[in-house]
DNA sequence: GCGACAG
DNA sequence: ATCTTGTCGC
């Protein structure tokens, strides 16, 4: 079996194209979600984790962790079909949904305008917002390596995203709107979820739990 | 033709 | 993404 290209591109530009870019939920935040994937022996086996936190004093309040055999290999512009597998297997499990979800990755700043952030919105139905750590298309220009600082990301003329200075001599994050999210509602909701580290909670609790790192370790002393 | 390329 | 210790800089 091999993998057809020029059919998952149309797949995405159809599916790009139920991708809505207007504020769809609720603007009375209670529960953020974070979501975050890794890979065991080798890539053989892919793993998701979803975290759902309280707003906004960003408390854990439910997390899952799923692990999946891999079926798809990583081709840049097609990520969402190596990884949405496992994250909907980690969402089934989640009783708390969240009222929005940040996901690892590109949104619609995507050369089709489906990034996995924006896959994954449609498929569960959920607003969700892109959070990544490079680029993957689009130009921006250098921005200072202050905190707070923000540039367009730009295709063309038309805007897919902002890139954002979210902590002091750090690299700059990538966020875009995933599904149900306006653009300026993305960048909102990323920097009210900044805590002085250069991932927003949600992404950062995701991170910790899907890797087993101290911050997760110390969570589970706590309990 | 050459380089770029989420995780 | 993952394999991996110390190390430079804020």
């Amino acid at each position: 079996m091999s993998i057809n290209l020029q059919q998952l591109k149309q797949t995405q530009l159809s599916l790009a194209n139920q991708v809505r870019l207007s504020d769809d939920f609720n603007e009375l935040i209670n529960f953020i979600g974070g979501t975050d994937v890794g890979f065991e022996d080798g890539g053989n086996i892919t793993r998701a984790a979803i975290v759902v936190l309280s707003y906004p004093n960003f408390s854990v309040v439910e997390y899952h962790v799923a692990r999946l055999k891999t079926e798809f290999p990583y081709i840049p512009g097609f990520l969402s079909f190596r990884e949405y597998p496992a994250l909907l297997a980690a969402w089934q499990q989640i009783k708390q949904k969240p009222d929005l979800l940040l996901v690892d990755g590109q949104g619609i700043a995507h050369p089709r305008r489906l990034g996995i952030a924006s896959h994954l919105g449609l498929l569960l139905d959920m607003p969700t917002i892109g959070v990544a750590k490079k680029r993957l298309c689009g130009q921006y220009e250098t921005l200072p390596k202050q905190a707070g600082n923000v540039t367009p990301l730009l295709d063309k003329k038309e805007q897919i995203g902002w890139v954002l200075q979210s902590k002091n001599n750090c690299n700059p994050l990538f966020i875009s709107a995933g599904h149900r999210v306006s653009q300026t509602s993305a960048l909102k909701w990323v920097n009210l979820c900044l805590r002085g580290y250069r991932l927003p909670e949600p992404t950062r609790w995701a991170d910790a739990i899907a890797s087993n790192k101290s911050l997760f370790k110390k969570l589970l002393n706590e309990k």
